[in-house]
DNA sequence: CCCTGCTGGCACC
DNA sequence: GTGCCAGCAGGGG
């Protein structure tokens, strides 16, 4: 093996100009044939020789291994990552450019299966077994029992070789004083959780539960934070956890989903993501842009981070003008993937029923408590103010006053100008109205910030209080199940979708 | 190549 | 809501 080629392409990629350091690194790499596997005997060279290690057994037929190798033993790791922010530094060249990659858009790597990218040569080796129909069963002679995966196989082997008499433990070597001491200790390798004891010893901060692993304490928090990040747009209905939404999507919207998936190809593209909306702070533009990678090209129809407004801005029907929110509005440095040139040229558009902003269903008012329960998670906490003041500091008077006189689209410059991330909020403003009829400067909208600590939603849901809308002043719409009078009789049942049905 | 942490999907309660 | 699993990705040797 010579150097990697999936290393080379994606550093240069990311480092336009690569470092002098790392130049002379490369050069010097090139110079010395820098190789992987050893080279035959024959061909080694006076300064390659046999190299001994004093610190441990091995030998090594180059010098450069045998400086890699002795740097193993210490702590030391001369090679820094150049990336800002990164900090990591690694004991060999060749662990740095492949760390190096991971920076990286750019995967050299492609399936030629499916569309999944992989920065390494091994990672796509790895992922190709899973299109392999004859996947290679490791096969239990003893049962006859299946497995996918070696760790699995390896346990399976070793409750054999324990239930046999075998107190050693196959797995990890240890051996115990009787089977059902060494069955119990097996039962802790069935677990992949870290630190392998099958034990809860995760506990979780805000009860007395435990959990396997941090992740099911992480997963298992939503129950305290009251966080639905996960709305689906054909009911608006809102989930803690995307799983459950797409379990949603797939019980209670098939017919939906049908309707996208028999769509045109082109179609297929502009919903890539689809039709329902995780609002996770976490989601950034950028993320969202990733997302069908992220999501293993299998994004599933009928979720879709907020983020992507571009796409409802071509979809939905635009009552005006085409509203001034294009990419370039977008936070420095988004980019959206709009796949057609013009949103006007965009084929009629079935589904999603319910597309964000769309002026066929908003009300002249946005809910407060659906804007807020956005605005309440993020840094800085910009919330609704509608008029009444805050139990937090006061909001800075310039910045409201400028807000307040924004359009939708000079508002998300102003949002984006202060580095924040709205775009799951800008989904659900009406972007796609004229800009000379900006809805935040009606009273309706008020857009106030906060500089104390974002409310967690639990309690902006549940601890909402209740006012009543006075004339003149902004809507307050309370918790989801009320809702103000001008928007229950101005829009009946049977024609105000079941999005806003929601929030009644 | 291997190990391991993480993520997401699914089954089950 | 949680347990379990497959697959992905980063790092070690």
């Amino acid at each position: 093996l010579t150097w990697p080629c999936s290393t080379r392409p994606a550093m240069t990629a990311f480092f336009p100009s690569v470092p002098n350091w790392i130049q002379d690194a490369k050069q010097e790499e090139e110079e010395t044939a820098w190789k992987l596997v050893p080279r035959p005997r024959g061909e080694e060279t006076e300064s390659q020789g046999k190299c001994q290690c004093e610190l441990s057994e091995p030998s090594f037929p180059h010098v450069d291994k045998l400086r890699t190798h002795t740097l193993s033993h210490s702590e030391q790791r001369p090679y820094n990552c150049p990336q800002l922010h990164c900090g990591k530094a690694f004991a060999s060249k060749y662990k740095l450019y492949r760390h190096m990659a991971t920076h990286s858009a750019q995967k050299p790597h492609q399936c030629m299966y499916c569309e999944k990218m992989f920065h390494r040569k091994d990672h796509l080796r790895n992922h190709l077994q899973t299109h392999d129909p004859n996947k290679e069963a490791l096969h239990c002679p003893e049962c006859g029992k299946n497995y996918n995966t070696k760790l699995g196989f390896r346990r399976h082997l070793a409750m054999h070789a324990a239930a046999s008499g075998d107190l050693s433990c196959k797995v990890c070597l240890q051996t115990f004083e009787s089977t059902q001491v060494l069955l119990e200790h097996l039962k802790a390798h069935s677990r992949r959780a870290s630190g392998g004891a099958k034990e809860k010893k995760h506990p979780c901060d805000h009860c007395d539960r435990r959990f396997y692993t941090r992740k099911d304490v992480r997963r298992h928090l939503v129950v305290h934070t009251g966080r639905k990040d996960f709305l689906c747009q054909y009911c608006a209905q809102r989930f803690g956890r995307k799983d459950h939404l797409t379990r949603h999507m797939k019980k209670s919207h098939s017919q939906e989903l049908l309707k996208i998936k028999t769509e045109p190809v082109d179609m297929l593209g502009l919903l890539s993501c689809s039709s329902s909306v995780a609002v996770k702070e976490e989601l950034s533009p950028v993320l969202c842009m990733a997302s069908r990678d992220m999501m293993g090209g299998k994004s599933f129809p009928g979720m879709l981070p907020v983020g992507m407004y571009s796409t409802h801005l071509q979809t939905m029907p635009s009552s005006g003008m085409p509203h001034s929110l294009v990419p370039n509005s977008l936070p420095m440095g988004m980019s959206y993937p709009l796949e057609s040139s013009s949103p006007i040229s965009s084929p009629p558009q079935p589904p999603p029923k319910y597309q964000l902003g769309s002026t066929s269903y908003l009300p002249e008012k946005l809910p407060k408590v659906e804007v807020d329960s956005f605005l309440s998670d993020f840094p800085g906490s910009l919330s609704l103010s509608s008029g009444e003041p805050q139990s937090s500091s006061p909001q800075p008077p310039a910045l409201d006053e400028a807000l307040l006189s924004k359009s939708p689209a000079n508002l998300s410059e102003a949002l984006c100008a202060a580095n924040m991330d709205f775009s799951h909020l800008l989904g659900f403003l009406p972007l796609n109205l004229p800009p000379c009829n900006p809805p935040v400067s009606s009273g309706g909208l008020v857009m106030g910030y906060s500089q104390g600590e974002a409310q967690p939603l639990l309690t902006t849901l549940q601890h909402q209080p209740q006012e009543s809308p006075g004339a003149g002043a902004s809507l307050n719409f309370g918790p989801l199940h009320s809702l103000p009078p001008v928007f229950t009789s101005s829009l009946s049942t049977t024609t105000l979708p079941r999005f806003h049905q929601a929030f009644q």
